[in-house]
DNA sequence: GGAAATACCTTGACAGATGAGGTATATCAT
DNA sequence: ATGATATACCTCATCTGTCAAGGTATTTCC
């Protein structure tokens, strides 16, 4: 089953913090991750993938960088800041929210 | 902590579906049935409740007729239909892969 | 020389959520 | 009587995130 990418609308900020929590990374890379960890359920559109950069480094969650490694095309690199820890910390506590929230909402058995 | 709408943004017409399970229902009483039943953390808006009526009545999932009720202002009532059925017990489904690629995703531990 | 993989980016269109506005009825306090 | 509050419905313009479609450039392999 894969995900239809509007249910995860909302996350998308999130996912990319939590693995740039793993270390540097550059878009190509933090996507592969992100469709291998997903287990091939759900991957970004690379639209979708620079929309939320930009989105994230206006809002200091994450800095950007042009790396120099030598042969290969060029890749700007991803950073996740202090604040990008604490928005987060922050993204996290509302998932584990909204788990108990939609599961009371959509499971439901009875009155 | 009140959830942030966006975050469950794709799930509106689940939980719409889901409460009309336990029986037909007019929008004030489904809308206030959904925040108790959020504990308070949760509660659509009008015009996302009145849109997503619209949508899933033309998608066949609920059907609506006006009550009777005597006094009182008028009230559209609406049931679930057997598309509407099958259609919340996909969503389920897909919630419940949700949280396991969410879960995946943004509370890694370690790579 | 060209196909494929890597790697970046922009733009316009679309869909869902919502603020703001509107209508109408019943109840209750002043 | 009159105004406030709660119930109950609805529409429309706007905002935001997603994404299809398009583009650029480099390296590797056949």
């Amino acid at each position: 089953m894969s995900l239809s990418a509007d249910i995860l609308r909302g996350h998308t900020d999130a996912i990319i913090l939590a693995q740039l929590m793993a270390g540097d990374s550059y878009g190509y890379e933090i996507n592969k991750n992100i469709s291998q960890r997903a287990g091939g359920a759900y991957g970004f559109k690379e639209a979708t993938l620079y929309t939320a950069f930009k989105r994230l480094e206006q809002n200091g969650f994450i800095t950007s960088y042009w790396g120099d490694d030598g042969p290969g095309a060029r890749r700007r690199y991803y950073a996740i800041t202090q604040a990008g820890i604490c928005q987060l910390a922050a993204d996290r506590q509302e998932w584990t929210e909204t788990k108990k929230v939609l599961d009371a909402l959509i499971d439901q058995k009875e009155d």
